[in-house]
DNA sequence: GCTCATGTTCCCCT
DNA sequence: CAGGGGAACATGAG
C-alpha cells in the first residue's frame, strides 16, 4: 500500500532490521525488478557493503551502501520483509542476504524496481523530477508551488514534480478534509481554500507518517471508501466517485460542492 | 468472463 | 508547453 506513509513506514522498518547489516550476497528470483543492471552487476555492486541509515523522498526509499544507494520504488503493491528463517514467499523478487538474516523486496504487480545509483545525479535521472517531500512542505512553499497550476486540484497533488509523495487515497484524504470538490480548478481556489488545503494537507501526512500508513480512523474517508454504498463519514451522504487524472476519486457531494 | 486496484509512463489531442 | 484522456505494464481479488 505505498503512499508516502507507507513507504516512511518501511523505511524504519529497514533501518531497524538492517541498517548496519553487511550483505554476503544477493538473490534474485526476478531479475526483471532490478531496472538498470543485470542481476550480476547489481549483485557485484552491493556485495560486501553495510546498509547505512536509510532516507527517504515522497514514495521512493533510499537505502545508501558505501559509495553507492540502492533506490526502492514499491508501484501499488510493493513492500519489505526482514526474516531470519529461509521461508520465502511467492512474491520475493530480490532478496539482500546478509550475516544475520535477510532483508526481502516483495512486489506481487512488478510495478515499480529497484535501481543503484552511485550519486545524486543519478538518483534524478532514475526518479525524475521531484517535488519537495509532501511532510516538508510549508503554507508558503505550497503557495508558491501551486500558483502557476492549472487543471484539476487533485491531479496537483498526485503530481510528484509538485509535491513528492501523495497517491490517491492521501489525495482524496485531503481533499475531503478541506471540504474541496477534487476536480476545482487550481486557479478558482481562493487563499482560504487553499490554506485548509494547506492544513489537511499537512495533517494528513502527519497523521499518516505517525501510522506508518493512511490510518482508518473514524473521521478518515480511507476507512470507507472502499465499502459498498459508501458515506461519509461527517455528514452520512453517499459518496460519489469519478475519474480524475486517470484515477479514481472519492468525494462527497454535499461536503466538497463542485467548482 | 468481467471490473477494479494505494503507481508511473507514453502517446495522442486540445 | 501544459494538461486531459486512455492505454499499457502485471497480477490478483471479488
Amino acid at each position: 500500500m505505498p503512499e508516502l506513509p507507507d513507504v516512511e513506514g518501511y523505511r524504519r522498518y529497514l533501518a531497524r532490521h538492517a541498517e548496519g547489516q553487511r550483505i554476503a550476497r544477493v538473490d534474485v528470483p526476478d531479475p526483471v525488478l532490478i531496472r538498470n543492471r543485470s542481476a550480476q552487476a547489481f549483485g557485484r555492486a552491493v556485495k560486501g557493503k553495510r546498509f547505512a541509515e536509510p532516507t527517504r523522498h515522497g514514495k521512493w526509499l533510499i537505502a545508501p551502501l558505501d559509495g553507492t544507494e540502492v533506490l526502492l520504488h514499491f508501484g501499488m503493491t510493493g513492500h519489505l520483509t526482514w526474516s531470519e528463517d529461509s521461508g520465502r514467499h511467492q512474491h520475493d523478487r530480490l532478496i539482500f542476504v546478509c550475516e544475520n538474516g535477510e532483508l526481502r523486496y516483495n512486489n506481487m504487480r512488478r510495478f515499480g524496481g529497484v535501481w543503484l545509483a552511485r550519486d545524486e545525479h543519478e538518483r534524478g535521472e532514475v526518479t525524475g523530477p521531484l517535488g519537495p517531500d509532501a511532510a516538508d512542505v510549508d503554507r508558503n512553499l505550497f503557495d508558491e508551488l501551486m500558483d502557476p497550476r492549472r487543471g484539476a486540484i487533485k491531479a496537483a497533488l498526485m503530481d510528484q514534480r509538485l509535491v513528492a509523495g501523495v497517491g490517491n487515497l492521501m489525495s482524496d484524504e485531503i481533499l475531503w478534509r478541506a471540504r474541496v470538490h477534487p476536480s476545482t480548478p487550481v486557479r478558482k481556489l481562493g487563499s482560504r481554500a487553499r490554506g485548509h488545503l494547506y492544513d489537511a494537507l499537512h495533517a494528513v501526512v502527519g497523521e499518516s507518517v505517525r501510522y506508518g500508513r493512511v490510518p482508518h480512523g473514524e473521521r478518515w474517508l480511507t476507512r470507507v471508501r472502499d465499502d459498498r454504498g459508501a458515506r461519509c463519514p461527517r455528514c452520512g451522504t453517499p459518496l460519489r466517485r469519478s475519474t480524475i487524472a486517470g484515477r479514481t476519486a472519492c468525494w462527497c457531494p454535499r461536503c466538497q460542492r463542485a467548482q
